[in-house]
DNA sequence: CCTGATTAGTCAGGGCACTGAGTATTTCTA
DNA sequence: TAGAAATACTCAGTGCCCTGACTAATCAGG
């Protein structure tokens, strides 16, 4: 009766979208590490020495995933994790060796990974693609921190 | 160095647009029930008495995640669990009038997060936007079930 | 019939994601 | 400079999501 069509409903898209992604990963790119695993592992070649906040901020994962996420990731051995001497409350991270040869393997399969997946979509649908989801994503996470009243959004915070 | 922009990584794109949506539903719609949860719910009002196996099949969560789900949802009282007479293997699953009731309340709220999600997109874009990512979902899932043998494949490979 | 395959559901295990509460450290300020 | 506020991180709790192994019930062929 009052049923609703899911396939209008973005969260319903976004959540099929990713659980698709999620399956090409495991089957093209690699069965241990994950696509967040990957993400920290980038983050940490653009800036080593980042802190464990700040990663969790460049990726897009709150402090306690990104907890999680980087204990697995020291565990594998591929990434060194050190108290800040200059502020006792900072953990900096760094990749190891193996963590740098990890990420440089991964690098080739996640563009041919992304290459399927996005095949389906010309090259102009692809940059859409991009845009459109950025722009609602980006919009969304404005919602969150309300621009409070008076204060300049200069650079940020 | 070797370090890659996230930013052209459909499933990073995706990872967030799901949590952006989980942030919005959280505060608009509601904190006890969540979209998934939604999921099941609107398609038990679809149709009433449906198994497990097929409503997990309707709103794309596997078994295992389908039966956590309902288990949930049962302990709230929203939905009954009966065996099938016909078919000991089945659970045949029914709204209770709170389930109805719950479903008809956040039909509502959905409706009204849906537009704040997708206000930074004009009219053709959203169309564009479900349309593109409904494709590229389609086309991974197609590549799980690997097509019969003998099957013409519509696309490609 | 009865045996072997298929099917529905459960269970254990690993990983992602959030909130709220708590700890330690640093910084700001009265 | 002592107390308050802010910051980085941890921990407990809940929920989603998948795989692989298992149980129970049904179905299909010989």
């Amino acid at each position: 009766m009052a049923a609703v069509d899911l396939s209008t409903h973005p969260g319903h898209l976004a959540r099929r979208l990713q659980q698709a992604h999620y399956l090409l990963w495991n089957t093209m790119v690699s069965e241990e590490i994950t696509s967040p695993q990957f993400a920290v592992l980038n983050a940490l070649v653009a800036e080593p020495g980042l802190d464990q906040r700040t990663v969790g901020e460049r990726v897009g994962l709150d402090r306690s995933t990104i907890a999680e996420v980087i204990s697995r990731l020291g565990r594998r051995g591929l990434l060194d994790k050190v108290r800040d001497p200059q502020d006792g409350r900072r953990s900096l991270l760094r990749l190891t060796d193996e963590g740098l040869r990890v990420h440089r393997k991964l690098t080739v399969r996640t563009a041919r990974m992304n290459q399927v997946f996005l095949a389906p979509l010309s090259g102009e649908e692809q940059t859409l693609f991009f845009d459109l989801i950025q722009r609602v994503s980006d919009a969304a996470e404005g919602l969150r921190n309300p621009v409070t009243p008076g204060e300049p959004i200069a650079g940020h915070r």
